[in-house]
DNA sequence: AACTTATATCACTATACGGTAATATAGCTA
DNA sequence: TAGCTATATTACCGTATAGTGATATAAGTT
């Protein structure tokens, strides 16, 4: 492993403050593989219109989703698929922690 | 993909939020695969004891961290080694975003 | 042109959280 | 016991940001 300086740290951070937050992961998990406009986005996941559309363009600066206008509907899709496997990592650890927690309970009781 | 309800979509997000910040992921670096005690992690990154400490403490929280106590220090080892995995991910998924955009402008100029 | 629809942006509030100084606590030492 | 050291905790401040209502902008429709 290299040495990591400061700056690097900071983008390091930046990205991982993208998936840290419910709304980001609940629109990114709704895309999925496919390609969705604002509106449907908004009733799928059930968060306010202006929450939506800053939720994705903060994510369309980092470039974890592209952006594609048509006619009166901007179309977004997942343009990162690593964080699909970002998420991935993180649930299989967090499914193998509360295992192992619900053994060390079951072992006393 | 399975669905993910709101609970489940809290936890993911905590757990990347703790590798949302800098002085975090310094700390994890800076351990990597050894053991090390608070003042030694306060000398290594040039944070303020009280910091570290926070920070060990939620990391522990976690279980991303392990806690030794041996007299008067308190020597901490990273317990969960896909965090390295995930920010692998990360650095080189930034790596190759750079260089596309650095790729970008050296095709115009 | 007037109207409607879809999205983005702005202004604002509330909350969460990182950093820090001061203090508490626990264990070692003389 | 008194004092010293390492760490944890508390209280506080400042900042960042999620959410929201109102508004702006842009594109389609009549």
């Amino acid at each position: 492993m290299k040495e990591l300086n400061d700056e690097a740290l900071e983008l390091i951070a930046n990205r991982f403050r993208l998936l840290a937050e419910p709304t980001r992961l609940k629109i990114l998990h709704t895309l999925g593989e496919d390609e969705m406009n604002v509106s449907q986005l908004v009733a799928a996941t059930g968060a306010g219109q202006a929450n939506i559309s800053k939720h994705l363009g903060a994510l369309l600066d980092a470039g974890i989703v592209s952006r594609r206008k048509e006619g009166l509907t901007a179309n977004y899709r997942v343009a990162d698929e690593t964080i699909f496997d970002l998420c991935e990592v993180v649930c299989s650890r967090l499914k193998t922690q509360l295992e192992t927690r619900q053994n060390v309970l079951a072992d006393i009781f």
